[in-house]
DNA sequence: CGGATTGTTGATAAAGTTCAAACACGGTGG
DNA sequence: CCACCGTGTTTGAACTTTATCAACAATCCG
C-alpha cells in the first residue's frame, strides 16, 4: 500500500490511545527556519493562493502545536474561544449535537483546513468540533488573527474566503441531504472527499484512506448505519467504489460522479487541479495519476 | 390585519407584476441626510451590533437601490460579481440547482441580510440567488467593501461575521435535513423564520407573512409539495401552527419549538431579544408581545 | 484468548414519493 | 356577468425507500 497515509506522519491511534507527536515540516530557507504549517492551506483554491509572505505570516502566528487522540471532542458548542486550529495531520469533524445523542456531521476536515476559524469572528461556536483520527494541529490565537485583519487586508480576505469555502460545502451538504437518494449521497460524499484529499496529496485520485466507520458515514449522509451498509454493498457490486478497512477505492470515477450528480465547482479548485479528474480515469485502468508527491 | 407587512413599504406583486419602487427610510439627523439602508443589518446579533459610524460607512457604500420582481433569478451560479446585495424589503432565496430543474433552497433571506456578501471574498458564487417576493435591495460594490477591509478592520470583522451567520444557518439546515422528520423540519423552519422575522419587526412573535407556496416549503425542507401539504395539515390539526394565504400563525410556540427540537443558539441573537420567545407565550393566549415596531 | 466494536443479513414497519384526479381561487377576456 | 385558465391546494391509492428490531459474523485490540 503506497504512501497514502504515511505512518511516519500520522499513526491511527486506537480509540483510547495517545496521539503520536507529529513532526512538522520545516522549510530549508526562510527567515529563522520557521516550522511550516501553512503548506496545504488553501492549496489549489481559485483566487486564494497564498504567497510566501502570507504563509510566513501564518506560520509565525502559530503559538503551539498540539496532538489529540482519536474520537475526542475538542471544542463544545457555546464555549468561548480565543484560538483556532489549523489541521496538520489527521481528520477532524464538526457536528451538530442533539440532546438524545443523535449527531449530524456538518463537515469533515482534512489537513490544511482551518477547522474552527469561524470562531474568530463569531467568538463562540454553534456546534462541536472533534477528532476522527489522532490529530496534529497548530494553534493560532485570535489575537494574531486580529493583527492580520488589522494590517494584512489581502490575507484577511483569504482567511475569510477559507471560511466561506466551508459555507459552500455546507450548502452542498444541504443539497445532498435534501435532494439525493442514499446511494447518491454516498457517491457524492466519496467524490467530494476524494478531491479534497487529492488536493493535499492524500489521495492518488482513485484511492485514499478514510478512517470512518459505516456509522460515521451515516452521520454524514443522514442515514442509519445499517442502510449505509447495504448502500455500500450496492456501490461495490456496481463496481463503482469499494470501502473496506478504511480505504476508499474508486473503480469508476465517471460513474460515481454521474451517480452522485457531483459537480465540483463549489469547491473552488483551480481548473489545473481538476483536470486530472475528468472522464479520463475510467475503471480499474490505473490511468495517469501524475504529480502525487 | 395589523402592520405585518405594511403595504406602503412593500406590495406583493403578482407573478408577472412589476416591483413597486421602494421608499427607503431616511435618518433625520446625520451627515448629509444619507438614506438609511443599514438599519436592520446584524440587528440583535450578539457581539456584532453596528455603531453609528459603521452604519454610516455602509450607507455611504451603497451606489444604487434596485427593485426586482417576484420569482426572478438575480444571480446565477458561476457568474463573476463585483457587487453584493443588501436586502431592504421583500424576501430572497438562494438555491442549489440540479440539471433536471430540481432545486434545493439553501437559505431564505429577510430584510437586513447581506444576501450575497459571500461573493465579495469568493468573487463568484456556487449557487443561484433569486427573489421570492418583489424586492428592494441596495447595491454595494466590492470596491467599497475592499476599502472597508482596508481601513475599518472592526467593521470588516462584522461583515465577516454576517457571512458566518449564514454558514451557521446552513449547518442547522444540514442537521434539519439529516436528522429531523418531515413534521419536525417544518416546525423547525417555522421557528427559525419566526425569530428572524421578529428580529426585523416582520413578526409579532406569533404571526408573520411568509409568501411561499407549499412547493417552496418542499424545496426548503427536502420534501415533495404533496407531503408538505399533509404535514401542514397535521400541524394545523395539532394546534401548533397554521399556514394559510401566506400567513404563518403560531398557536403553540413551546409546542412547535419542542417538536422541531429548535434551539436558537445558532442564530446568535442577544439574550434580550430571545427572552420574548420562551415558555411564556402559549396557545392563542395573545401573551405579552412588546416592542413591536 | 476474550471482549468490544464494527460489519452483515433478514423480516417488518414506517415514512415519504409518485401518479392521478379533483378542487379552490384569483385573474382575464368575452 | 360568466366562462375559462393557470397556479396552488387537497385527497386517495399504490409503491419505494429507508428505518427499526433482532440476530449473528467478523475483526480488532489488548
Amino acid at each position: 500500500m503506497p504512501s497514502l497515509f504515511p505512518a511516519a506522519r500520522i499513526r491511527l491511534a486506537s480509540r483510547t490511545g495517545r496521539a503520536t507527536p507529529c513532526d512538522v515540516g520545516r522549510r530549508d530557507s526562510g527567515p529563522g527556519d520557521l516550522p511550516v504549517f501553512s503548506e496545504q492551506v488553501l492549496k489549489w483554491r481559485k483566487g486564494a493562493g497564498l504567497d510566501a509572505a502570507e504563509r510566513n505570516r501564518i506560520d509565525s502566528s502559530v503559538v503551539e502545536v498540539r496532538t489529540f487522540g482519536a474520537r475526542e471532542v475538542i471544542v463544545r458548542a457555546g464555549q468561548t474561544l480565543d484560538v483556532s486550529l489549523l489541521l496538520i495531520h489527521g481528520l477532524m469533524s464538526r457536528h451538530v449535537d442533539d440532546r438524545d445523542g443523535v449527531r449530524q456531521m456538518v463537515s469533515v476536515h482534512v489537513p490544511g483546513d482551518f477547522v474552527d476559524l469561524h470562531a474568530f469572528p463569531l467568538k463562540t461556536l454553534d456546534h462541536d468540533v472533534g477528532t476522527l483520527t489522532s490529530v496534529c494541529a497548530a494553534i493560532v490565537p485570535h489575537r494574531a488573527l486580529a493583527q492580520i485583519v488589522e494590517d494584512a487586508p489581502e490575507l484577511a480576505r483569504k482567511l475569510w474566503y477559507a471560511t466561506l469555502l466551508d459555507a459552500a460545502m455546507h450548502r452542498k451538504w444541504v443539497y445532498r441531504l435534501g435532494r439525493l437518494s442514499a446511494h447518491q449521497r454516498l457517491a457524492h460524499f466519496f467524490c467530494e472527499t476524494n478531491l479534497r484529499m487529492a488536493a493535499v496529496n492524500l489521495s492518488d485520485k482513485r484511492r485514499f484512506v478514510l478512517p470512518l466507520t459505516q456509522a460515521d458515514l451515516g452521520e454524514i449522509c443522514g442515514l442509519t448505519a445499517i442502510h449505509v451498509n447495504r448502500v455500500i454493498r450496492d456501490l461495490r457490486e456496481w463496481s463503482l467504489v469499494t470501502f473496506r478497512a478504511s480505504v476508499v477505492e474508486i473503480h469508476d470515477l465517471p460513474g460515481l460522479t454521474e451517480l452522485g450528480a457531483f459537480e465540483p465547482a463549489y469547491l473552488y479548485f483551480e481548473d489545473d487541479f481538476l483536470r486530472g479528474f475528468d472522464k479520463t480515469t475510467t475503471a480499474d485502468g490505473h490511468a495517469a495519476a501524475p504529480d502525487d508527491s
